[in-house]
DNA sequence: AATTATTTTTAGATTAATCTAAATTACAGT
DNA sequence: ACTGTAATTTAGATTAATCTAAAAATAATT
């Protein structure tokens, strides 16, 4: 049984690992969860006497078997939250990440159960990020970053890399959303900003930075 | 700004002191809210000093205007939340007190706003308990308990003072709802048992523990 | 290889919430 | 008014989660 707090150190050190880093440093941590370097150091020690993590001193944290469904319990929790809050609450999606960040904590499995149901088992987020299903089991789709595409391929937006309020309120301003159809136009050698044509109607410029953090499914 | 703990604190001393008693004692609070009486002391001086309740040694506390106002709006959202788990995810009414004293707790009045309004605005809960409004009024309806009425009175069920599943699981049993129609056939002046007709079908008899916790309102 | 610099861990404190045991106050029945 | 019981409060500990400052280990740079 993890408490709230373990909770969110473990969901942040299965995340970290996801990005190709094996072993979370305890700095990374830090980062992610808003403490210190040196809470950190106590905290992967008591999960690791909790059989979530395994930890070798200075050598940074992985998550267990045992750890990774836990994990992946909190994530499945915290995207069927945020399609709820979007599809039926009227959120908009730069609105639901902090109501999550609590509702994943609830403890019921029947209302996570019945939850899912009543939305119809969705298998994405309101960010396209994949929903765990009750097995812990994941639908990964093939996806590439649009800073990747070269002009003339085309595409449909599957998800977003970042979904700080601060991107998603730009991706709003641009016109880009889950399910728009793209066709790179242009893509400029000297900064990697690109041309882009949304819905076969728009054409806007976006910076390399934008273009990393969206993520698309090629035709 | 109150913590979780301190929410469940200063709801349970509400609800102790709508029983008419104005000064909630420390033994009454602690039974309440599963902890010792010693636990409790230190609490109320903390909540006293929050401003929340007015606490005189030995003398119990009280509940302030603005503590009234902050356990209003966790009630309101617990009641809420009970509605949403009964009527949109099938929990059965006895199910949803549990997971209801979770999700009152989460802080978002977005989140409360938009609830109620994907609720159509209910004005009681699963147990017929009024469920206060934004600005903390409560629409209460003279309602009496079916251990009061006489035989011949006829009335509709309202709401039931025990929410536990125990007693809950017992009115199904009983095949007693609320809304349903009752007529008071007999009562037995020795132990205040009773029979009742319910829906104008069927004839069950209930004890006067039982008659005390339905409350009904008289036609 | 030796010396910095960085990262990580430990030591020692702090705050919130709880407990047990002891001290105090209030209340009830003579 | 006195005395015994019950209720309440205080004292002192404990656990979880955090912090700052200092120590130790690792990594990077001459
Ligand atoms: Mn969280
Ligand atoms: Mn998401
Ligand atoms: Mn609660
Ligand atoms: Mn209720």
């Amino acid at each position: 049984m993890l408490s709230l707090v373990e909770e969110n150190y473990l969901k942040a050190i299965y995340h970290l690992s996801e990005g190709g880093h094996l072993q979370v440093s305890t700095n990374a941590l830090a980062e992610a969860v808003h403490t210190k370097p040196a809470s950190v150091s106590d905290m992967i020690q008591k999960l690791d006497r909790k059989g979530v993590i395994s930890y070798t001193k200075y050598q940074g944290v992985k998550v267990t078997d045992e750890g990774k469904e836990a994990a992946l319990k909190v994530i499945r929790k915290h995207r069927l939250w945020e399609v709820f809050l979007v599809k039926h609450l009227n959120f908009n999606w730069d609105q639901v990440h902090e109501v999550a960040e609590q509702l994943e904590h609830i403890r019921s499995p029947l209302l996570i159960e019945r939850l899912d149901a009543f939305l119809g088992h969705p298998n994405v987020d309101p960010h396209g990020d994949p929903i765990p299903d009750a097995t812990g089991a994941i639908n990964t789709k093939p996806q590439k970053q649009l800073q990747q595409l070269s002009p003339g391929s085309e595409g449909v937006i599957r998800a977003v890399k970042d979904s700080s309020p601060e991107f998603l309120q730009h991706m709003d301003k641009l016109g880009a959303y889950l399910g728009a159809q793209i066709k790179v136009m242009d893509k400029v050698a000297f900064d990697s900003s690109m041309k882009i044509r949304i819905d076969r109607a728009t054409t806007i410029f976006i910076s390399k930075e934008v273009a990393q953090n969206i993520l698309v499914q090629e035709n």
